[in-house]
DNA sequence: CATTGTGAACGGGTTCACAGCA
DNA sequence: TGCTGTGAACCCGTTCACAATG
């Protein structure tokens, strides 16, 4: 049953689904179960079929879940069979690492562009992408109709760059930068930052 | 009122909030209120509140909390007043990153080994360490009584790797590799995956 | 008077348990 | 028989609201 709200949290929870169900099909499984899915992520059964019921119905009783025709829908939910651009902005060490990442391919994703703000870098390459001059972020990035960003910039600029993504219409974030940013409420803000669940585990340890 | 349990979804908010402190403290505050540090990171001020008082009574009614003595609080729940050793495995683009990330400094981190399992990069450097042979991973982690772990490896060895550090008694893992890893129940696991985020964000636009 | 700490009320996500179906 | 989809019960985290206090 496909209601109108879903809560975020179970959104949250379908890309783990998918990466398992990924991880099935290369292992050449073709079909599975609610129970045998969960105990590959640490997610109860119940839980599954319920996230999966605010979608519609994608079991079949006594059989389980066919995986190809779930990781379908799950693509479909998830809007990732088309494939999007990304634009890196930052090229330190880790906008290098994302700029020559090979894992986007096959799961909806493309680097498409790569700025940084030093003159030495600018011209230079990464990868297979030259970088360009953060001063022309704004018209290039909406010229191309951009809607996600990874922001790698040092945490004191990356309140403005993030203000000129969202200027070049940009509508999704992805920030490695340790600092809360501020942004309009329909623009999606997401963060990585290793210090934070770092710290979360050693509460644990002692 | 400290009790016994905290739920762990309090724990993961203590280092947002010790983030958000330590850039006031770089702003040169010396106060906030609960108000403000929630405005800051887009939680409730009750919840903030709620969350501290899990712990301990950290600030003064009608005034709000003194940011170093909240900030040393904060450090002492979550043990980073001391630096814990960590060892990177795998040293492809984004080893390299964290080898050479100097963020980790006064958070309570820090890079202390490096391994990778290529005889062409072993013996070899990355940043300032030496990159070892994974084949001595076991007895030098053990031997140096590192407790923390990040791991950088292709998804296809990141079991067997986790499943190494262990045995070497490494007791938290923060895992770059996008597969769900199955470790002892008293091991604390953590994923950074970009394209679960991405997923996750994507279900939004459009 | 601003702001904390907290019991109580609330709300919503998770689990339960079972009907229904292959 | 095995497993899904789901309403209902449950549980737990969040919000509310206010007494307490510097």
């Amino acid at each position: 049953m496909s209601s109108n709200f879903i809560p975020d949290i179970v959104v949250a929870r379908l890309p783990r689904y998918l990466q398992a169900l990924y991880q099935m099909e290369e292992e050449g499984k073709h079909s599975t179960s609610s129970q045998e899915l969960g105990d590959r992520i640490g997610i109860s059964a119940a839980q599954i079929r319920k996230d999966l019921s605010h979608f519609g119905e994608f079991g079949k009783q006594g059989t389980g879940y066919a995986i190809p025709y779930l990781v379908d829908q799950l693509q479909i939910i998830l809007k990732v069979k088309q494939v999007w651009d990304i634009v890196v902005v930052g090229t330190g060490d880790l906008g290098h690492a994302i700029a020559r990442f090979q894992g986007f391919a096959n799961r909806g994703y493309r680097v498409a562009m790569v700025f940084d703000n030093d003159p030495r870098k600018i011209g230079g390459k990464v990868g297979q992408f030259i970088i360009q001059d953060m001063q022309n972020l704004i018209p290039m990035v909406q010229q191309a109709g951009i809607k996600i960003a990874m922001l790698t910039v040092p945490p004191a600029v990356a309140q403005s760059v993030a203000e000129n993504l969202v200027r070049a219409q940009v509508c999704a974030i992805l920030s490695y930068a340790p600092v809360p940013l501020h942004l309009p409420a329909h623009i999606k803000v997401e963060y990585i930052d290793p210090i934070i669940q770092l710290q979360h585990m050693t509460y644990y340890i002692g």
